[in-house]
DNA sequence: AAAAAATGGTTGACGTCATCAATTAAAAAG
DNA sequence: CTTTTTAATTGATGACGTCAACCATTTTTT
């Protein structure tokens, strides 16, 4: 039997999603936004009249997860819920100035640590490093 | 202004780190093991003598998380726990043959979803992916 | 050798967070 | 106009990690 049963590209894999992950950059994205908030926020920045399932899903939250998280931006100050005009029942959750700042924020934190990274890699230029983890984010979604 | 504040390099390590961390495939990384389940289960099946603050540091969790971990994966039959000879202290976390299973179970998950991951990137070559994420994991490490 | 400090581990109280199921309100379908 | 579907919310719940206090053992100090 050998070394061990777990392979070196998912101990690679593993190692990048903690560190980039929840439990990375100190536990928190930037300021007082968690990963999932993170990503939520980012998901109102680039989505018009987004409704608050739509920030449910691109987390894979469940409706009422949705309401939750959201709402937990609202209290930060970093979104506001506006009622739609078209339906009724749907909430349209906006980003606040508060929360670009905030977004912008993050972005930065991460850049500076992608960079970091980098910059310990001799063998592969910032280039196709960059190129290998976009075209992988491309196949995720796709 | 851009269209938004978030980089893409920023947005594809936090796609790849939301989808290979601890919501992605399903939430669960194999069977009953969360991530950091599946995380502290390897540092375990690695590491001669570890103790349960060894577990711990590796997942940066507090003493105190560490000993819970331990207990989870005790509860679930994947290790067991022994105190030490040289120091009765010492509490030394050992892997199970259930435990070695569901290792290499989670293990052959990953492998498999990164193999979809990889198909999908046309304009890569499968080593040259592995060589810059296997790059990239050690320089986290370092 | 005795006392004090440090170390490894555990536990209770706590806060955070997402889910489930039930509920309200509004729109669509019949 | 009643029934069904859809968007969102909320109370109860369970999982999980931290903090602080604590016990046991080892190491350091004097």
């Amino acid at each position: 039997m050998e070394q061990n049963s777990i392979s070196d590209i998912s101990r690679s894999l593993i190692e990048i999603a903690w560190h980039f992950g929840p439990k990375g950059l100190n536990g928190e994205c930037c300021e007082d936004l968690t990963m999932p908030e993170f990503i939520a926020l980012d998901k109102v920045s680039t989505t018009s009249n987004c409704a608050v399932q739509d920030v449910g899903y691109s987390l894979g939250f469940t409706k009422s997860g949705a309401t939750r998280i959201v709402n937990r931006l609202k209290k930060k100050g970093y979104v506001h819920k506006v009622k739609s005009h078209e339906d009724a029942r749907i909430c349209c959750v906006e980003i606040t100035e508060s929360g670009e700042r905030v977004l912008a924020s993050a972005n930065s934190r991460y850049l500076k640590q992608f960079h970091v990274i980098a910059a310990k890699m001799p063998e592969h230029s910032l280039t196709d490093t960059v190129k290998v983890l976009t075209a992988m984010a491309n196949a995720l979604k796709g």
